[in-house]
DNA sequence: TAAAGCATGTAAGAGGTTACATGATTGG
DNA sequence: CCAATCATGTAACCTCTTACATGCTTTA
């Protein structure tokens, strides 16, 4: 998560540490702390992915480097098998931007999938629960079964409005909305 | 959480370390691991929350001890300042029917009020980034913004219908179905 | 009888948090 | 000038995960 949204971030432009955590809060996903990302930066210039330099004072501005570029974009496309698989692709689309339209609807297919299996499994359960033979679950569970199937339903249809978009767009190859190929370093 | 899920299933009846692994998988909020839960469970024995017994052979049942009861309904009021908030408030609505309804109404009108909240802000910062001065951001970041204001206010509707339910329920108050007082050591 | 599932546990390591420590700059 | 905010960092601690280790029981 913090690689992908540092990355993320760093992929327009270079920003100090303290830059990064205000970013991060806007992004909305979650507060990293500085006893977090401090260490987190300098795992990320360790392993290559981005440059730091010293700019007039204190202040240590980071840059993504061709080897963070890449793997930028291995985050934003790889499998996961995360409990915070919503977090995750939310994060993810925030910087969908720096994919392509093909890349991009593969991975709202592959999301959507995921949806439709959990909200079968979600059924489902909901259906063996309220069968004869069994005591019926208090409000508050069938609530949040009930909750549960309606937010997922929401979120497919909200994918399929995404999916319709970007392939419309594919139809219209003249648009460069969104997708800002090459890297910054081909100025 | 894990505390929290632990101790909320243990409420009803004693249960052994692999039944509660399935039991937590069957709540749906995340599969812990047995590298997390046996740690967790000798935690809990202790903090004296629970007590182990082998029965038979090498299995342990765990059970929730009067101190452990006290901790869960601590657990379930408590105010929290988690980034997991959702999760962590929709587990605590899974053990709902161990509180009274007073305390019920309670928690479910503290949540509405971070919703509500977090409504207003997301709905400034929309206003703020589609105004005019701004490079108004792509299509993926203003669909993410969009869908956490309707998913927002879709929480927000259905809080507002459990705390109806709540209220009418109280204003019968022969109905017993929820709230289960006492302990199961006074039977 | 072999595979799948039941059952408990440890070790190493990753990543996160809070609290602590330090000091410059800016605005009221 | 004082408080708030900017700015970077470390140390101790906690919890979680994966991988490993072991062995019993049920079922196809």
């Amino acid at each position: 998560m913090l690689d992908l949204a540092v990355l993320g971030l760093l992929r327009d432009a270079p920003l100090h540490g303290y830059e990064l955590k205000q970013r991060l809060a806007d992004l909305g996903f979650w507060r990293v702390s500085f006893g977090s990302l401090y260490p987190g930066l300098k795992r990320l210039e360790r392993q290559g992915f981005i440059e730091s330099l010293r700019d007039g004072g204190r202040k240590k501005t980071y840059q993504l480097v061709p080897k963070g570029q890449s793997h930028l974009e291995f985050l934003l496309t790889e499998e996961t098998d995360t409990v915070e698989e919503e977090r995750h692709f939310h994060l993810r689309l925030a910087f969908f931007r720096y994919l392509d339209g093909a890349t991009r609807i593969k991975s709202l297919d592959r999301r959507r999938n995921e949806l439709v299996q959990r909200l079968a499994d979600s059924r489902r359960s909901m259906r063996k629960v309220n069968g004869r033979g069994q005591q019926r679950p208090d409000r508050y569970t069938r609530a949040l079964m009930e909750r549960g199937v309606r937010s997922t339903e929401a979120d497919i249809a909200w994918l399929d409005q995404l999916i319709a978009a970007e392939r419309s767009e594919q139809a219209r190859p003249s648009s460069t909305e969104l997708f800002q190929g090459g890297s910054q370093w081909a100025k």
